[in-house]
DNA sequence: CATGAATGAGTTTTCATTCAT
DNA sequence: TATGAATGAAAACTCATTCAT
């Protein structure tokens, strides 16, 4: 068997369980994806699943929670400061198209699940933490007037669904998003929220 | 019971299971809507759907390519022609929330089925000519400087994606979609694209 | 398909189901007992059993309330009063072995589940109402002079047991259950239990 | 690890299996323990109960044979020969008890698996044994005139189901077994079934 | 035409058993 | 020898669909 060196074979069935969710939740939904369908995706029995989450419901809230946290870190927490919030701004677009390009799939899966009701307590207060903490930073732009005087809430919407709707487009073969064009679109998005 | 005047009872059933399937599959998605679940939102009995619609896919698919027309009849086809580009797109973003207000759920309909596979072959092709129309549109407004440079696809994910997330951030709350914000919206995605 | 006269075929499979029932969980038990299996006994589909009840501990515990309080209304609710002790008890006795002959495997069934973890708070209570009442009995028998001074509960579990181990000898073939034999019984039952 | 002397930690495992699964099996049932419950309750791994039994079938029958041996063993062989019967009576009905006292859940897990489709011919043929025996003791007291002239497997169903009787009710909390009600009992338990 | 009870294939989940460590 | 992760067959249960009424 290959397992990835420095990883456990059990630690590895898992990664194979968490690559099959996030491709399968992330393109069918957590509806449309069976758990025979996830366990031959994952190269598992089925009853290997459970030996690692507790059910379904289980899996896609880790996933979300997982996936959540790691945007926040990768994305959110790596922002530069006392830098112009010009900058900063393209930092996090940026950091959004990295995180993309990073895990194939997450975005994806993260907008799927979005305010499904499966998702449980935790995962729910995970969001609320991320749309605060941007509606915080936006907040901030716009005391500096650096930010056109939108309520936060719709200037986040208009940028991270300017994000969502490209990597869609791109996912839907409309577009192949490089650098140019993700710098590009930044220019644009950019326009779109200042003052 | 209460039919609506110059119905037929039929037509009616019909009209109730339509709106019941708006509402389910806009919100828990297809596979998590259940024809029993349909049937009792809708207030009639399963096998009754099944003398309207030949089956579950048959019936998502009859709702996609409806709205996917009624939004082409009554937010493309209407656009002024003559009229300056700048006008053309405040009344196709009008239009557009418009849209949502005359049909609730229409939109949150349509963005959580796209691109789905059981969609079939008509609906995709439905899907493709409404954004086909809308590429175009972009490269008219290009070849005369209006918009900016990127590629058609990007330029109509980005507007129309801005779109969405707005009404995604209304429905879950964050939001309350006024004509004042409307507007407001309108100048900042039209200075996005603006060349 | 034959359906019983003044029943409709809903409440026919009813019936069949919880003939099945009745049936496997008194010989195999709950869990030695499959929901197919017992569709297949009843001769209907799986699904089926869903439609009348909830779940299999649903099943069961209707089926444990339904015989217990049965068996309350024809056994002990017509037990003759302003009669000596001795003749409610051989009228007790009597009563008790007609159930068995009436209600072929129900106390086979209710000997087997009682006291399983899957019996719900309902069919606790009626066990307990049970219960109490034969201890009451005993207590008043015992106030006048007629009982042996042992126990309500341990008179009880004698009597009771022995009932149950009559008719358990002749479900394994030791025994036939006949008029002389239940009378024979019961005249040594009562030699056990009077003062 | 706590090894009791004179034990190999082979045979030391094995106890706690049967430890285990007396309980388990003597509350639970058969179908409603899982090996891996089994396995926790004992303290070992899953795996290690197949190094002692071939699968959960042979265990519950090796327990059983054990088990219905013991009794015979410690209960049936060392009843006193030329005493009268009433003596012997006494001998047997306190050899019972102090049997259930001796081997806590021994005559819960006996009478729980009582004539299961699960126990061997071997099983049987013990079962079948343990029967023969009593059925001749009490055919010999009845030869006698010393035993009431019922069936003999009637006479051992009154006797044996009254003795599980009072156990079952001890342990549901009804009762307490002490020496002067198990006597007590013991009276009336021969005063049912002497001549 | 409308209904809703019935169905059985398919779902999520459990569990007796195996086997690499 | 003991382990416990992995397995897949089978369990409980759901649901799209049918059809007798």
């Amino acid at each position: 068997m290959n397992i990835p060196s420095g990883m456990s074979p059990r630690a590895s069935k898992r990664r194979d369980i968490e690559r099959a969710a996030l491709a399968l939740f992330g393109t069918r939904g957590f509806h449309g994806t069976s758990m025979p369908d996830l366990a031959e995706e994952a190269g598992v029995g089925p009853g290997t699943i459970y030996r690692h989450f507790e059910s379904k419901e289980a899996l896609v809230n880790e996933m979300y929670q997982h996936w959540k946290a790691k945007m926040a870190s990768e994305v959110y927490a790596n922002l530069p400061v006392d830098v112009p919030w010009r900058e900063r701004f393209r930092a996090l677009w940026r950091g959004l198209f990295q995180f993309d390009a990073d895990h194939h799939g997450a975005i994806d899966f993260l907008d799927l699940q979005f305010h499904s009701d499966y998702l449980d307590a935790s995962s729910r207060a995970l969001e609320q933490q991320s749309a605060t903490l941007l509606f915080t930073m936006i907040t901030m732009a716009q005391a500096e007037q650096i930010v056109v005087d939108l309520p936060p809430p719709a200037v986040v919407a208009l940028v991270y669904s300017s994000f969502v709707g490209l990597v869609r487009a791109q996912r839907e073969g409309y577009l192949t998003l490089d650098d140019a064009l993700i710098d590009a679109a930044e220019e644009r998005v950019w326009a779109m929220i200042r003052r």
